[in-house]
RNA sequence: GUGGCCGUAGCUCAGCUGGUUAGAGCGCCAGGUUGUGGCCCUGGAGGGCGGGGGUUCAAGUCCCCUCGGCCACCCCA
């Protein structure tokens, strides 16, 4: 085991190309790439806080019993993708594969006062290779609501995602809704499949026939010719829903319906966790040919909180892997969502006279609300105006000996004439900031076009 | 966990059947214009070919192992 302490003390060691590099299955996002980020995710947020959730921000990791218990001991997830470890202290914990089971121990942990509507971004973990929009950290939008049984509130979640995901300009993206039934229809319903399958598990694929006894919902999902056929005649859970889950499938379905939010009903969206029951959607972008084009899904999970010790508290939500909705986004035809969000900023000083201009002009423009950025370590004014150029600035404040003399700047347009036709203007320094205000107005130049 | 393809400068890539000090474009830095960017010209910095071992007089070029990347299965966001 290699550690950063087994170098020897006060020498500097630099780590080789293998270690110096993001581990598998992980990124860096930045530049471009963040900059979408950032734009997807205030869209997200700007949707949720419009309909009155709040944000949550919990821990990355979690004693492990809590998605155990949560997501169900037999799922893939928590059998071979979860990153356990223990830490000094002996307690197991995890890295959180997804959020909801956190979000629900959070609820009983704190009893806040119900409906609780949160939302979230966070990263998420699971250890599996890497793929097209797959990886060991990806990064999640989602929202919980605790403590409500109205169909309504699926409704409102159901739409809060195909709002979102319809804001971010993702054509032909479709949404699947389904049931689970609930503990007075689904034991008795996965008693009947699995005798079903079982009579003829010959027939169904290798991969699934051992798994029938253990998990045969999961059979229903397979996409091989063998468990196709072999599904295609078994029982289905539609027809097998008590009253009660019908009645509310029914009314999830109208509600949709009226908001004019287009779905299908697939009674195979089985999900993948344990903990789902009655309604749950998956939105997929059709663009995404086979494989990862699930965008989203979630559902309701009113047995997880008294799973996890709370009292019994229905619950509902949906996640959205932020790498899978960028992949979407890079589609022909998937266009971007407008955006404000950026880096760069209007006003770019150039300093000739030793730095103190730069240096207190940026910091003046930056008090007065106005971006502001410069270049450091004394280079040419050509260099300067080259860096002020590429930083997509819309003008340069140019200090130099001869306007330091006379107390003024001149402001120089980088991208356009100024609305009076002139390329320069020389201004009095104690007016700069106003004159780039009256500018920055009159032209809208706040910042470098996306 | 299984399988396929791939790994040369920051990026994209060229390096023929193994043979001089490993190349291009872009990007970066500087100069051309001793105070003016975006175009152009010139020059420069920057890699020793993912890592290790082997074959050979000689390996980026062949063999083995390993690490990593991409893609697929599985599963999912």
């Amino acid at each position: 085991m290699v550690s950063a302490s087994s170098d020897r003390e006060g020498e500097q060691v630099a780590l080789d190309e293998q270690a110096a590099r993001a581990p598998i299955g992980t990124q860096d996002i930045w530049g471009e790439a963040s900059r979408q980020v950032e734009a997807v995710v205030s869209t997200f947020a700007k949707h949720v806080e419009l309909a009155g959730y709040g944000l949550l921000l919990g821990p990355m990791f979690e004693d492990a019993r809590v998605f155990t218990r949560a997501m169900g001991h037999a799922s893939e997830v928590v059998v071979k993708e979860m990153y356990t470890f223990e830490d000094h202290g002996g307690r197991l914990l995890a890295l959180r594969p997804e959020a909801t089971a956190s979000v629900a121990r959070a609820f009983v942990q704190h009893r806040p006062p119900s409906p609780w509507k949160v939302w979230y971004a966070t990263p998420a973990f699971r250890y599996e290779r890497p793929q097209a929009g797959r990886y060991r950290q990806h990064h999640q939008l989602g929202v919980e609501v605790l403590g409500s049984a109205d169909p309504d509130l699926d409704v409102e979640v159901i739409a809060l995602a195909e709002r979102f995901v319809a804001a971010l300009g993702l054509a032909g993206v479709s949404l699947r809704v389904g049931s689970l039934g609930d503990p007075a229809c689904r034991p008795a319903y996965v008693e009947a499949l699995r005798s079903y399958l079982a009579s003829r598990a010959e027939a169904c694929c290798a991969e699934h026939r051992g798994r029938i006894s253990v998990n045969p919902l999961r059979v229903l999902d397979c996409k091989t010719q063998e468990c196709r056929s072999v599904t295609a005649d078994a029982p289905r859970l539609q027809e097998a829903l008590c009253a009660d889950c019908r009645n509310h499938q029914d009314r999830v379905l109208a509600g949709l319906d009226a908001l004019g939010i287009a779905c299908k009903l697939d009674d195979s969206l089985v999900r993948g966790l344990d903990y789902y029951t009655r309604t749950t959607f998956e939105l997929s972008a059709d663009a995404l040919a086979s494989a990862q084009n699930g965008l989203g899904g979630g559902g309701r999970y009113d047995g997880l909180v008294e799973a996890l010790g709370g009292p019994p508290t229905p619950g509902i939500g949906f996640a959205m892997g932020i790498e899978r909705l960028m992949l979407a986004r890079l589609r022909p035809g998937a266009a971007g969502p407008p955006s404000d969000v950026g880096t760069s900023t209007p006003v770019f000083v150039v300093d000739m006279v030793g730095g103190s201009a730069a240096r207190d002009l940026t910091d003046e423009l930056r008090r007065a609300g106005i971006g502001a950025d410069r270049a450091f370590g004394q280079r040419s004014l050509k260099a300067q105006l080259k860096a002020a150029d590429r930083s997509g600035a819309y003008y340069a404040c140019i200090v130099g000996p001869d306007e330091q003399a006379r107390g003024s700047v001149a402001i120089r347009s980088l991208r356009d004439v100024m609305p009076g036709g002139e390329r320069q203007l020389d201004v009095g320094r104690d007016v700069v900031v106003a004159e780039l205000m009256g500018l920055i107005a009159a032209t809208g130049a706040t910042r470098a076009p996306l």
